[in-house]
DNA sequence: CTGTTAGCGCCTTCAG
DNA sequence: CTGAAGGCGCTAACAG
C-alpha cells in the first residue's frame, strides 16, 4: 500500500508538503506541487480515510436510520439524501431497523461509535427516550418525517393541512359521511396529525364522524383491506367516502371494494396519501397527496451539511404538498 | 473522549491488558479482567473504529452499489444483506448510482479508498471494464443479479428457465401468438436471458415469433404502456398473450389494455417477472415469477463473510424461482 | 514556502 | 500473566 510517506520520498519533499497539496492548505511552491501531483498521479495514490479520520475526527460519513427500505417514502428520501450528500463528498452508512423500534436507539449508538459526522433519522415516532438519546449524542441529527421539539433539526410535511384539504375536497364533492383508515398515533405525523386534520375539517363543516368509520390499521396493504371490511360491516350508517393515511392502505381498501362489487367512486370514493407510483395506474386512479420526499431528503442533507460547516440554514422545515385529484373521488 | 489509555489508567493496568480484554485475546487474569470490565462499563467506553481500522486494516463495513433504491428488487436485496451483515457486526456503506453506469466504476474506487472489507454490486450489466476493475480491486466482491466469469463471486437467478417456464405456461393455456416486452440485452439477466428463454421455448414448441411482437422497453411503467401500444398497433397478426420482463412493464402494458377496452386475460393474457407487492392486488392479479430477492441478499452476505473469514462457501450461486400463476393468464 | 515533531487511538510483537 | 515500545497513515502546530 502506498502511503503519504512514499509519495513524499518519491517527490523529494516532506510528508507535510504532500499533505498540503492534498488538502490545498498552506503555501506550496508551484514546483513542489507539480512534482507531488505527478507522483500521486503515477502511483494512483489515495490517502487513507481512516488515518485521516483518526487525526481530524471527521469521517465524511452520514448515518441514515430508517424503518424499512421496502417502501416508497423512505426510498425516495434516501435517494434525495444520497444525491445531495455525494455531491459534497459524503457517503451514507445505512442502518435499517426493519420496523424494530428498539433498534433505533441501538443504531444511534452504533453510528456514534462509527464517528459518523451526522445522522439522519427517518422517524416513525417521537418518543422522549429517542429524543433524549439524540441530545446526548453530541452529533448533528436531522429527523425526517416528524415534527419535534425546537432544539432538534427536522424536516417534515404539513400533514395536518394535507389531511384537511383532502377531507375538504371530499366534502365539496358532496360527501358528508366519510370514513378514515389511520394508524397508531405514536406516529405523530401519519397517525395523529392526519387524523386530526380529518376530524377538524369534518367538525368545521358541521359533520359528524361515527366511531365505526374510524379504523386503525398497520402499514401494509392487507391491513387496508381489513379496515375497509370493518367499516362496511360494522357501520350502521354506511359512509360514501374513505380517506386512508397511506396509498397502500387505500389500495388494500380498494381491493376489498372491488371484491365486493362496490363501485369506486360512485358507491365509495377513496383517497390516500403519498403519491405512490402505482397510484396513477390503479383503476380508478387514486386521489392522493404528493409530498416531495426526495426534496425532503435533499433538505435534510442541506441542514446537516450547513451544521457541519457552521453555516446557517433553516433548522426546522415543514414542506408543503400537492393534492393530486384523480378519478377515485 | 475516553480512550483505551484512560481505561488503562483507571483500571490500574496497561493499555495492552485493556486491549486483551477488549478483543478476548491472550491471557488476562480474572482479577484484571474484572477491573477493566468494570471501568469500561462505568465509562461506557467504546474503542475507536478508526484507530482500529488503521491498525488492523479491517473496517467491518461492506460497500453496496446499487442502480436505484426506488424499485423493489434492489430494496429487497439490501434488506436481506442488511439482516445477515448486521447480525455479524458489519455495516453497509451505500452507493446509489441512480442508474448512471459510469458511477459504478467511480463508486468501486471510492469504496476501495474507504477500505471497505467487501463490496456487493447489484449489477445491471457485465461489461468487461467493470469486471476488470473488480479484479484489480483486491477486495472481495459479490455480484448480485448477473452471472459472470467463474473467478468472481456472484448470486443470481435462473432467469433463463424462469422465462421458459412462463412461456411454456402460456403455451399450455392455448396461446401460440405471444408477444414479449424486454429491455436492453446489455443487462444479461433481464435483457438477454429472459428473452432467450422465451424464444427458445417458443421454438421448442414449434411456434414462430413475429418481429413486431418483440419490443424493447426501459425500466419504467410508462415504457410498458408504450410497448403494448406498439405491439397492438404494429403487429399484423395480433398476439393473444404478452410476457413482460418486469412487473412494472406488465403493469404499464395492462394499463394500456384497459384504456383500450381490451380484456385481460380473454383478449390478451399477460405475465411479468419479480412478484412485486402490487402484482397480487391488480385486477386481474398478475401472473409473475417470484425470485427470492431477500434470500439473494442473504446469500451474497454469506459469500462475502465466508471469504472474509477464509471459510468455504459456494462462490457461484444460481437461485431458483417460483411461478405464481394468477388471474392474468 | 518547507520540514520537524508530535501525536490521533489502537493492536502487536517482544521481553519480562 | 503483564507491560513497554513501536508504528498504522495522516495532519497540525511550530520553527525555520
Amino acid at each position: 500500500m502506498v502511503t503519504i510517506k512514499d509519495i513524499a520520498e518519491m517527490a523529494g519533499v516532506s510528508r507535510t508538503t504532500v499533505s498540503r497539496v492534498l488538502n490545498n492548505s498552506g503555501y506550496v511552491s508551484e514546483d513542489a506541487r507539480k512534482r507531488v501531483e505527478k507522483v500521486i498521479e503515477e502511483t494512483s495514490y489515495a490517502p487513507s480515510e481512516h488515518a485521516k479520520s483518526l487525526r481530524t475526527k471527521k469521517t465524511k460519513v452520514i448515518g441514515v436510520i430508517l424503518p424499512t427500505i421496502q417502501t416508497e417514502t423512505p426510498s425516495r428520501i434516501v435517494t434525495g439524501l444520497g444525491k445531495e450528500l455525494s455531491e459534497n463528498g459524503y457517503q451514507i452508512l445505512l442502518a435499517n431497523t426493519n420496523l424494530d423500534k428498539a433498534k433505533e436507539l441501538e443504531y444511534l449508538e452504533l453510528l456514534r461509535l462509527r464517528q459518523v459526522d451526522g445522522i439522519v433519522l427517518i422517524a416513525t415516532n417521537t418518543e422522549s427516550e429517542l429524543l433524549d438519546k439524540i441530545k446526548t449524542l453530541n452529533i448533528p441529527v436531522v429527523i425526517v418525517g416528524q415534527e419535534v421539539e425546537e432544539d432538534i433539526m427536522y424536516v417534515t410535511y404539513d400533514d395536518y393541512h394535507a389531511a384537511r384539504d383532502l377531507t375538504s375536497l371530499l366534502i365539496q364533492r358532496g360527501h358528508s359521511k366519510i370514513a378514515f383508515i389511520g394508524v397508531d398515533e405514536a406516529d405523530r405525523s401519519v397517525g395523529y396529525l392526519r387524523k386530526k386534520g380529518f376530524l377538524d375539517e369534518m367538525k368545521a363543516s358541521g359533520l359528524t364522524v361515527e366511531p365505526e368509520w374510524v379504523q386503525k390499521a398497520i402499514f401494509n396493504i392487507n391491513s387496508g383491506h381489513h379496515a375497509m371490511e370493518n367499516i362496511l360491516s360494522k357501520a350502521v350508517d354506511t359512509p360514501t367516502a374513505t380517506i386512508a393515511v397511506t396509498d397502500r392502505l387505500a389500495i388494500g381498501a380498494m381491493s376489498y371494494l372491488r371484491e365486493n362489487g362496490i363501485g369506486i367512486p360512485d358507491q365509495m370514493a377513496i383517497a390516500g396519501f403519498g403519491a405512490s407510483e402505482m397510484s396513477q395506474y390503479l383503476i380508478p386512479s387514486l386521489t392522493t397527496i404528493d409530498y416531495q420526499n426526495e426534496m425532503a431528503g435533499e433538505e435534510a442533507a442541506k441542514q446537516l451539511l450547513a451544521k457541519l460547516h457552521s453555516k446557517k440554514y433553516q433548522e426546522q422545515i415543514i414542506l408543503s404538498y400537492r393534492l393530486l385529484v384523480r378519478d377515485s373521488v
